[in-house]
RNA sequence: GGGCUCGUGGUGUAGCGGCCUAACAUGCCAGCCUGUCACGCUGGAGAUCGCCGGUUCGAAUCCGGUCGAGCCCGCCA
């Protein structure tokens, strides 16, 4: 027996153990190069195409590492051929044959293992396969995505799928090393949680052994990442799944993938410099040919983000910056149309966005727009078009006379060709919002924004609160916890000294928050702050935002207990996976980066879920089904039944 | 909760009140073919137009409902 100190030897070599030989296979689809010429190989895979010239067959061989062609003679290995005429599109395959030159300009430029083929001697079926319902060998062809859904492992066989997933591997591991180079510790958070009463609904799972009592899925793993500061952890980080109870987007779905991570002894720059950095080191790591826009990444004040792009998650890949009109309508006293005059009559806002090369839009294009800011609750849209000559139109010339439509197209600086599109509304917010819409949309249209680069931009300064008029308390714009500015620490006060009365005239409403989220090409990509970890600082901000100190320590007791053994000063971010893994897929729907999406609806097309639970179930724990409709199984239809 | 779009052989589309006994491409099946690589050639099978109801002399086509998918508003700290 080998003694205690010498270090155990595996048992099998490095080659043998990681490398791609297996029991039905000596090389991949994609290994093979002319260097391997007269090798003697086993190699096995699906059936990606065949091509039968009667005493000839060619095979291209898939699997996730590349194509290889298969040739069997007739004439040489009868069996073999015997066999291959049977083939068909994705029938796994395992054969044995010898690796030879291709034919003297036979060659295949396309592919990797273009220069060899494999001669066959020997051909097993492992498996047979139906036609499969779309095709599999040809990536570009064109699938309903609830088909491809319903048949995601065919779907994943596709090329584009593959290399998406790939992708995201790649990306996690990108992340992972980073991370673990910097000191963080990857470490599991529970998902069965307890529900939290701020944001999203939750998911509920109930509990046998507690009947009556459920689990929430976690929304985040916020709270627990904060425990693991207050347990000494210094850096976390996780790849952790989040589950939200709420309508389906393009970029949402119920469950979905954060890289969450916590700092302990940090300020807000701290964070943010280690997360700038490990974003541009992720980058050339997984996207290595995309440019980043601009080092180090922007930083935006939250008001500066809205008054100048209408967003909180601008795209800097173009300008078309909003322009207040204001101060050029202004010079010339009231200017006699009504819906302008009244918005800034109610301290509200006119302010435009230029359309680059559009002053030619027909009727009709002007009314898709004006329907468009409609949808988002603007009353209308006025436009003044510069026509090639400089001269400016508009139908509200009437109205502002000339000398005014003159000004707007100096302030907005309209060139000729261009269309000036102006908003005004008494609710400042709106405004912004409404414009803020039409500048991506139109940018995206115009193909102003150039899709290779990255144009990363951080948003700070958030306001901790906003308030709800109908519940008459104020609500914390991001996380519950995060931290105020420290200068803006004495504004967490209300108006009327009681510090459950809130009211909207409360200080409270300007204080900022250390709160900072990063944005990606006009995507949210991610948000964290630095929390509050002192007690009495906390009590007072979730005091304004209307909770009792018993519903307070109902909700977050744990971690208010926590705080009072020892809390450092802390604060981390959390990024979406998903939509990071899409922007570098050049994909605007995360469905496309992940293996096994949900509908719209909510539904799993292939494995029928969510599905009707046994009764029996029930029972074990304590519920009964009152009903609300009779359900349905999801991919089923009710009129045939 | 709401708005919009879509649903036609296996797949992707065309047809949008009678010319449809539903067209095209591809796939599938059979036969032929020894250098293809989206192989080729010849022939064949395959949909009653998501489902239910209505309007009409007549419906894939118009209307209503319903099921499913997508996009969006609300929602998503």
């Amino acid at each position: 027996m080998r003694g205690m100190s010498e270090p155990a030897q595996p048992s099998i070599s490095h080659e043998a153990a990681f490398g791609p030989a297996t029991p039905y296979r000596d090389v991949t689809c994609g290994d093979l190069r002319a260097g391997d010429e007269g090798r003697d190989v086993r190699i096995a895979g699906w059936v990606h195409r065949r091509r039968d010239h009667g005493r000839l067959h060619f095979i291209d061989l898939r699997d996730r590492y590349g194509l290889t062609q298969l040739v069997i003679n007739e004439a040489e290995s009868p069996e073999a051929a015997q066999v291959a005429s049977r083939v068909r599109p994705e029938f796994v395959l395992q054969v044995q044959g010898t690796v030879a030159r291709r034919h003297a300009g036979s060659e295949n430029a396309d592919l990797e293992t273009g220069d060899i083929e494999v001669k066959v001697r020997e051909i097993t079926i492992l498996s047979e396969a139906e036609t499969p319902p779309f095709y599999i060998n040809e990536p570009d062809a064109p699938v309903d995505e609830s088909l491809r859904l319903r048949y995601r492992y065919l779907d994943i066989r596709r090329r584009p799928m593959l290399e998406r997933l790939l992708l995201r591997s790649k990306l996690v591991q990108a992340i992972r090393e980073c991370h673990h180079r910097a000191g963080f510790v990857e470490v599991e958070t529970p998902i069965l949680l307890k529900s939290t009463p701020e944001g999203a609904r939750d998911f509920i799972v109930p509990s046998r052994l507690q009947p009556g009592s459920v689990y929430a899925l976690p929304q985040s793993p916020q709270q627990l990442k904060q425990l693991l500061m207050v347990a000494g952890m210094d850096r976390y980080f996780q790849i952790a799944r989040c589950f939200r109870d709420e309508d389906l987007r393009g970029d949402r779905q119920p469950e979905f993938t954060q890289l969450d991570l916590e700092m302990s002894f940090v300020d807000e720059q701290r964070v943010m410099d280690f997360v700038e950095a490990m974003i541009v080191e992720v980058s050339a790591a997984v996207v290595p040919d995309r440019p980043i826009q601009q080092l180090p990444f922007p930083r935006i004040d939250y008001h500066d983000a809205i008054e100048r792009f209408g967003s909180d998650k601008p795209d800097l890949r173009f300008g078309m910056e909003l322009v207040d009109l204001a101060p050029a309508l202004a010079a010339f006293g009231e200017t006699g149309f009504k819906v302008f005059d009244e918005a800034l009559a109610a301290g509200g806002r006119v302010k435009a966005i230029v359309a680059p090369g559009m002053g030619e839009s027909s009727r009709s294009q002007i009314d898709e727009l004006v329907s468009f800011v409609r949808r988002f609750g603007a009353k209308g849209l006025a436009h003044v078009s510069v026509a090639a000559d400089g001269t400016a139109h508009s139908p509200i010339a009437k109205f502002l006379g000339d000398e005014r439509i003159a000004a707007i197209v100096k302030t907005a600086t309209g060139q000729p060709g261009d269309l000036i599109l102006i908003v005004a509304d008494a609710d400042h917010e709106r405004v912004a919002d409404v414009l803020g819409r039409l500048r991506q949309d139109l940018g995206l249209r115009l193909g102003l924004a150039d899709e290779n680069v990255l144009a990363y931009c951080w948003v700070m300064h958030f306001p901790m609160y906003q308030w709800e008029a109908d519940l008459g308390r104020w609500h914390a714009t991001h996380n519950p916890f995060s931290g105020v500015v420290p200068e803006d620490e004495k504004l967490l006060v209300t108006a009327s000294g009681d510090a459950y009365k809130p009211s909207h005239a409360d200080p409270a409403g300007r204080a900022r928050a250390m709160q900072y989220d990063i944005a990606l090409n006009g995507w949210e990509l991610g948000g964290g702050s630095v929390r509050i970890h002192k007690r009495a600082l906390l009590e007072r901000s979730f005091a304004l935002q209307g909770y009792t100190l018993e519903q307070m320590n109902e909700l977050f007791g744990g971690i208010l207990e926590a705080f009072d053994y020892g809390a450092p000063p802390h604060g981390g971010i959390a990024m979406g996976i998903d939509r990071w893994a899409a922007l570098f897929s050049h994909q605007t729907n995360i469905r496309e980066v992940m293996a096994f999406p949900k509908t719209q609806s909510g539904t799993d097309l292939m494995l029928g879920s969510p599905s009707l639970p046994e009764l029996e179930q029930y029972s074990d724990l304590g519920l009964r089904f009152v009903g609300v409709e009779p359900a349905v199984e999801p991919g089923k239809d009710k009129a045939a039944q």
